[in-house]
DNA sequence: CGCGATTTGTGCACCTCTTCACAAGCGCCT
DNA sequence: AGGCGCTTGTGAAGAGGTGCACAAATCGCG
């Protein structure tokens, strides 16, 4: 979804980390990877197979062999994948070797329960500012940090360093919000609010909205009551399906 | 990622509604086109064009033709599509006509914020109970619902006829009520705890890791930063991303 | 009544992603 | 040292999704 650069350009063959320009289909499931390698790590494994970390991740292991070799080869043929030098390699090309600061923007239902998400600090994001328009929440404090109003944005982000922008406001103001935050220069955006954001070119927006998601289901289970309501209901269906589908 | 169903299959060309057999990557985009016509309705739009529509929905038109033209033509050439009707039916096709009963399990940070989201009931879903594994939190009353133990959940599940299963717990308990939804007959699950969930056939699964669209964007803002530090810089790259994708 | 403006529905080519299947490589055991 | 079993890395085929471009269809107006 990113880049137009022809395959066939030259591309500079210089000593650099190699910017080895993924598949954006790989980049999704790296993170999930990460998870199933600290998880292994975690309980005591060393090496493991592709097939082993296959499993672990809920993916098919030719798959993943394929989404790590894009990586370059940091298995070993009739071993497996070194858990350590693997974990270091995803976390290198996820870039997440330093921590990222985050601005939560919309500390109303949502917002509060980001901020006291703490699978966010665990894998190397810290939320350094809450942020809200609301001045009667402003002044509040929520697991350590005082809300502050979204005015201050332009102060935030350049003491913070912020490096990512996340908005759980209600969907009217989250245009708003996107554009404070694009002009602070902020080049990522996670998106709560149900709404599509306009944003420049190099901005990047995801989105995550948790009515969809119920709809999709609503959606499969609605078939699978048809079928089954039907005389001639086969044998179903599958299982697990991820997000990033 | 459903059916295996044979293409050739005879089917029982019956008179039911149809049962079109959607491309998931349609199914996916269907909600957020209901979100576009809701908004279109509610400001007085009686019809709209496919390039309107797209807009709105963040989309391009020709994607947008090709997905609606899945449910069948319900478009008028040199006029667009009627809103209101394109709504009727989308709910439809989602099996969003009946309210669905929504479970909630674990309420922690996340499933406060679940519980007291209103996107859910505007859009079609209930939710029906709350439950939660901890002995100190039942009986606590979020938003006019007391929290339950999990243990009551058969129970639960015939009085409220539960059709989805949303699971908002820690990791380590996620297999467990992931199971004991399976046991009793719920077939859909969205899942928030950053685990793979093993399930029977049938039984379909959406994951939401709210860590892992941070690590998405964390890479692309890794990228973006590597490409505008190297001499050969070139023009950047892309807008908005669908979480889909 | 016919014509032009407009918009849908879709055939087609392209592209990405997935999956299979297997050769190449590595370690261990004899 | 040699062979054997295991596992990686990858070529190739297939499936699915995307976007262009255009024919078909509808409305409004002269």
């Amino acid at each position: 979804m990113s880049q137009h650069r022809h395959p066939g350009a030259p591309g500079r063959a210089g000593a650099v980390p190699a910017l080895p320009d993924l598949p954006e289909a790989t980049v999704a499931r790296l993170p999930e990877y990460l998870r199933a390698l600290h998880a292994l790590a975690d309980t005591g494994h060393e090496t493991v197979s592709s097939e082993g970390l296959a499993n672990v991740a809920g993916v098919n292991s030719a798959k993943l062999r394929k989404d790590l070799s894009h990586l370059g080869s940091y298995g070993t043929r009739g071993v497996g994948y070194d858990v350590t030098l693997l974990i270091e390699q995803i976390e290198s090309v996820l870039g997440l070797t330093q921590c990222r600061a985050v601005a939560l923007v919309g500390v109303g239902n949502l917002g509060h329960a980001l901020a006291g998400y703490d699978g966010f600090a665990s894998r190397g994001f810290r939320i350094a500012a809450l942020l809200d328009a609301d001045p009667s929440r402003v002044g509040e404090e929520i697991n350590g940090l005082v809300v502050r109003h979204v005015d201050e944005l332009p102060r935030v982000a350049v003491e913070e360093s912020i490096s990512i922008g996340v908005i759980a406001t209600p969907a009217p103001a989250a245009q708003a919000v996107a554009d404070q935050l694009v002009a602070v220069g902020v080049t990522s955006i996670l998106n709560f609010a149900p709404c599509v954001l306009s944003v420049p070119e190099g901005v990047d927006v995801r989105k995550v909205d948790l009515a969809i998601e119920l709809q999709i289901l609503s959606f499969h289970e609605h078939r699978k009551a048809s079928l089954t309501a039907l005389p001639g209901g086969l044998a179903a269906t599958d299982t697990q399906e991820a997000i990033g589908t």
